[in-house]
DNA sequence: AATGATTATTCCTATAAAGGAATAAACGAA
DNA sequence: TTCGTTTATTCCTTTATAGGAATAATCATT
């Protein structure tokens, strides 16, 4: 067992500053637009005008959106001469929507299973 | 294999719409006042009054974000007299701020790391 | 029916975040 | 240095959401 880290993990109680940066983690996920990039970014790393094309979002907004995910330690940047590459560095990105995406194709079956006896 | 289900899965494309979903979902938990009502209720059912009680939270407010968080499917309800007991029906929560708090542990272990080594 | 207790909802205000246009900044090439 | 390319940032508007006070709704008790 590790020694300290006492400010947020889940096992016991976390503090109200351990919670706030959860739900700020949580908030980085919470846009459709940042995920259909980490999508685009699922098969490598790109730049942001590849962004920008793939995604349908515009330039300012990827660049936003990017640096977000980016200081979240969600995603490094490599620059090279005027272009810039992002890639997911943390995989856990990939659990959290695999989890998530689990859960809605459950509900969505129980759905189906629903109207099926109707 | 299951057959159908082609709104949302990880595994290839996700639709816009699956994506806006997804980050609905997230948004859910973005915001650390539902983690601190998720947090108590880790510990079995409690009613919105105890709720109120325990997070500190206005109970507009407590009631609000049960409300929004039973239409996400992650708290049943049940009704006995006036009082309304809330559980978190869905154990993959626990298992999503497990991942998360477990990234910010590491985040925070290599920024001590950073500060040893200064 | 009237009251008290509990929870839900409405209304308002303040704050935060997204989105777009324009501009700035960084860099390579000529 | 100047120009073109690429990315970042700023500024503005719009939308969404949190939070609180007040009110409504629900239910048991008398």
């Amino acid at each position: 067992m590790k020694s300290g880290s006492k400010a947020s993990t889940t096992e016991g109680r976390v503090t109200p500053e351990g919670l706030e940066k959860l739900a700020g983690v949580f908030r980085v996920f919470g846009e459709a637009g940042r995920l259909a990039l980490l999508q685009e970014l699922k098969e490598g790393e790109k730049t942001v005008g590849e962004l920008v094309e793939l995604s349908g979002i515009g330039q300012a907004g990827v660049s936003k959106h990017l640096k977000m995910m980016h200081d979240a330690d969600i995603l490094s940047r490599r620059k090279e001469g005027t272009k810039v590459y992002y890639a997911v560095s943390d995989p856990m990105v990939f659990e959290l929507c695999d989890l998530v995406c689990s859960k809605l194709v459950r509900e969505q079956e129980q759905l189906r299973a629903i109207e099926y006896v109707i």
